[in-house]
RNA sequence: GGCGACGUGGCCGAGUGGUUUAGGCAAGGGCCUGCAAAGCCCUCCACCUGGGUUCGAUUCCCAGCGUCGCCUCCA
């Protein structure tokens, strides 16, 4: 049974289907005018972890995750650009999903844009104001936050204590609204802007308004899981709540929020700050890999810090990974997974994704696995296929033995043969032309074998 | 001001009311090796402060200190 923390009820809880077998969630995506950062790489590690899981557990997974392609933070760039805003978004997915693919994070089986929804955002809105639960004002259409019985819910938070704190901050539309709570669901556009026909007139769809319209209508009403930042909680997923609650429909049956990635004081690193760590930039200098495993090590609800130093240490035991892999790539294969160290991962994992725990295992198992196959004893196949299956549950890909040129492979032999006749001077010397060219040489008592 | 999270060994980072322990990285010693590498074994280093509950607390409760997040831009 697969147990996950709700941020709704505040505790760890089965995760209930609504249809046996199959998995419906539905998660923020990115909105995009810029480069992706480390934060959204997390973002998807965590969903894409989460869902590989699922899948690996024999679920079908739907996985929803749209792009924000209508934004005032597009519109920005485009007129300090000079340039048309859809060619900026379109070259933003683009590197978006090229970054994502290095990091191994499976596309979403949906990625519907903002900008296809416009027209059933219009008419949700319509609904919303024939039920009397939004209005419209000189800038744009309103949701009446009021009518909602318990806004809050994900913000655990009553309306008086969110609205008697904050305070210094700018609010949109404030002098129009009917209470300040209220959040725009429409807006006007100014000349220039891009916009799309209303009944209330042109503009656009408020932030709030383009995931529950999309959630709604590819996963339906009671869908199982709604995902993303924990920054998302309150406003955008309390809102989108809203809005679905106002239209008398059920939303999603449990939320997921995963944590910030912090810099070195501790402090979220976001678009918001100056502080932004580039995930293009990292994905440049390091294995992608090492991003991925420094997150199997954390859990996904408390923060985690992205140095220099942790992803070094992540580095050097991938290097570790590898070298099992290719050692046990004969002997895992066709073997059937120790089924103890499965259960206990299986464990770890129903258990609100406690993937620290699972990397603990899987480190605990290659051990055993090599201390196995140092005394020729039998478990080591069982125990090394394990490895493999929990690698490929985690979306972690190790590298298995390499291609390896006849150059290379000769220079192998002669270094077997070198040690062979003790000429170890002639065998030091081949193993330093081998090393210079990038291969790792391993040497043990079945010869000589190279790997990059 | 409201709500919430966190404070663990050289670093990263889990977890637990009590005999022996997360795990990774780093460091030291050993085995293996012609020497290395890889691997294996061993060692080192710990739970913010002050109270309380308890036979016993790093773990529960209270207070304090510190750090961070959200309170309508944000993964």
């Amino acid at each position: 049974m697969f147990r996950l923390y709700d941020t709704a009820t505040s505790e760890v809880r089965e995760l209930a289907l609504r249809t046996p077998g199959k998995v419906g969630i539905y998660l923020c995506g990115p909105t995009v005018y810029g480069p992706p950062h480390l934060g959204h790489g997390r973002a998807t590690l965590v969903y894409d972890i989460l869902r590989r899981y699922l899948e690996w557990s024999g679920l079908e997974v739907r996985l929803v995750s749209n792009i924000t392609d209508i934004d005032d933070k597009i519109i920005d760039r485009a007129n300090k650009e000079g340039r048309p805003w859809e060619e900026i978004t379109h070259k933003c997915e683009d590197v978006w999903f090229k970054a994502m693919g290095k990091l191994n994070v499976q596309r979403p089986t949906d990625v519907p844009h903002a900008t296809e929804y416009v027209e059933s955002m219009v008419n949700m809105i319509g609904e919303l104001i024939g039920r009397d639960n939004a209005y419209v004002t000189e800038d744009g259409v309103y949701l009446n936050v009021l009518n909602v019985p318990d806004y809050g819910l994900l913000a655990h938070q009553s309306l008086d204590d969110m609205l008697s704190g904050g305070g210094d901050r700018e609010v949109f539309g404030a002098g129009n609204k009917k209470n300040p709570a209220d959040f725009a669901l429409w807006k006007f556009s100014k000349p220039g802007e891009p916009s799309w026909p209303s009944p209330w007139g042109n503009g656009r769809p408020g932030w709030h308004s383009e995931c529950v319209v999309m959630s709604l209508d590819i996963l339906g009403e009671g869908f199982d899981l709604h995902c993303g930042g924990m920054d998302l909680k309150f406003p955008h997923h309390e809102n989108e709540r809203a809005q679905a609650i106002a239209l008398g429909k059920t939303f999603a049956n449990h939320w997921m929020h995963n944590g910030f990635v912090v810099d070195t004081e501790g402090e979220k690193m976001s678009k918001s700050l100056g502080n932004v760590a580039n995930l293009l930039d990292l994905l440049e200098h390091y294995d992608p890999r090492a991003y991925r495993l420094v997150l199997l090590q954390t859990h996904y609800r408390g923060p985690v810090r992205i140095g220099q130093d942790n992803i070094d240490a992540s580095v050097n035991a991938l290097a570790g990974l590898d070298s099992f892999a290719a050692r046990t790539a004969t002997v895992s294969q066709g073997a059937t997974p120790d089924s103890e160290v499965i259960a206990k991962f299986r464990e770890f994992m129903d258990n609100d994704l406690d993937t620290s725990s699972a990397v603990a295992l899987l480190f605990e198992t290659v051990r055993r696995a090599n201390a196995a196959l140092d005394a020729n004893d039998q478990n080591a196949a069982p125990l090394s296929a394990a490895v493999n299956e929990i690698c490929r549950a985690f979306g972690l890909d190790l590298k298995q033995a390499s291609e390896v040129p006849s150059d290379i492979a000769d220079k192998a032999a002669a270094l077997d043969a070198a040690r062979g006749a003790k000429d170890f001077a002639a065998a030091d010397a081949l193993r330093a032309e081998l090393t210079a060219a990038g291969w790792i040489v391993e040497t043990n008592k079945a010869g000589t074998t190279v790997r990059r």
